[in-house]
DNA sequence: TCATTTATTGACTAATCATTCCATAACGAG
DNA sequence: CTCGTTATGGAATGATTAGTCAATAAATGA
């Protein structure tokens, strides 16, 4: 019933997620946001209300999609303990291939805190989703003993969920995958019976 | 045999830190560094040379004071783990306290990465500093049988750092001391005798 | 074919950015 | 007291910022 539009609103969207992850809110400008997406200035404000819509959506997407992935690695496993072992090294490979370096959640955490409500709501929920889910999980890898039994799963979550945060401030500070893997490694000893 | 400075220029450098920690340094602004630092913006230029250079020194600072602490405090006990968990517990308690959730070394590094050669050339430093102090004092704990006989040093020195990293993002997310205190019991588990 | 709807393009606006210039003020040495 | 030096305050700089407006282009339904 009219024009069509020239581009793919999902492929701009991730542009922006790079960008933003590259940058941070602050430091992206519209001109980098619009040669890195590939549209016009008016297809951006149009099609995206403005740089901050722009930016909560990609964050909202970024979060939503790391943390699935995350996840379901996790859940893959038959064993818990392997299963948080394959969660960790995804993340871990994730955050030392192509321009992956930097995570547009990390960059929204430090650069807002929780000063920003509207970003907060954000990453507060996405941390609460993913601390829940690694609860879960550990309560069931005691249970099973396949995880040490002193262990406190609120704790041990929280202790994941800072463990994927140091893995990707690492990388973003030019660590190696291997390097990465040796985190890890040591990572799972905290939480194996023993 | 000229006109004294107004005011104070560690204290003003100290609040410069702060605002940069807080906002990044795209997120700050002149004005903003101005009310902060309660110097006019002659001052500024004059004394600091630009934004940027400002910006560096804050960083070089913030970075030396940060390792310093954290290192003394880890070389303060007698014995490696309670002196390491001293450590984690200073930073722990500075990140939850007054304005420090924010922390300078995390912010550059998330801001920047490794692209910004300047930046990267005071956190790759402080980067190595830190491991090499961590790794030496880890063998220590190996070879007197405080930690673990099967630990690599260099990973659970590179795990120590990414665990100093998880725990400020987590506390500039809005998490309690508690939270951290209970990290860094997790994180403890990895390195102890088993 | 034509009218309607929406997409795109480029010029434009007002505000803000980092930085500099210049006049004035304050001190210590002679 | 005065000269040389440095600090300060305010006005100005040009560049860049996010966001808007108006004209043009492309598509579909009638």
């Amino acid at each position: 019933m009219a024009r069509p539009r020239e581009f793919d609103r999902d492929t701009a969207l991730q542009r922006a997620i790079e960008t933003f992850a590259m940058h941070g809110f602050e430091g992206t400008t519209t001109p980098m946001l619009l040669s890195a997406m590939k549209i016009g200035r008016q297809s951006l404000y149009d099609t995206f209300g403005d740089k901050r819509k722009l930016y909560l959506e990609a964050l909202r997407r970024y979060s939503e999609d790391s943390v699935g992935a995350t996840l379901s690695a996790m859940f893959a496993s038959d064993s818990v303990l392997d299963g948080i072992e394959q969660a960790l090294l995804r993340f871990a490979k994730e955050a030392t291939t192509g321009t992956g370096q930097a995570c547009l959640g990390i960059h929204a955490v430090t650069e807002f805190g929780t000063t920003a409500s509207d970003v907060a709501a954000v990453t507060a929920d996405v941390t609460a989703r993913t601390l829940l889910a690694f609860e879960s999980r550990i309560r069931d890898g005691i249970a099973r003993g396949e995880l040490a039994t002193g262990l406190d799963p609120s704790d041990a979550a929280h202790f994941l969920l800072a463990t994927l945060s140091g893995l990707k401030v690492a990388a973003r500070g030019g660590a190696s995958f291997e390097v990465l893997r040796g985190i890890v490694r040591v990572a799972l000893g905290a939480l194996a019976t023993r």
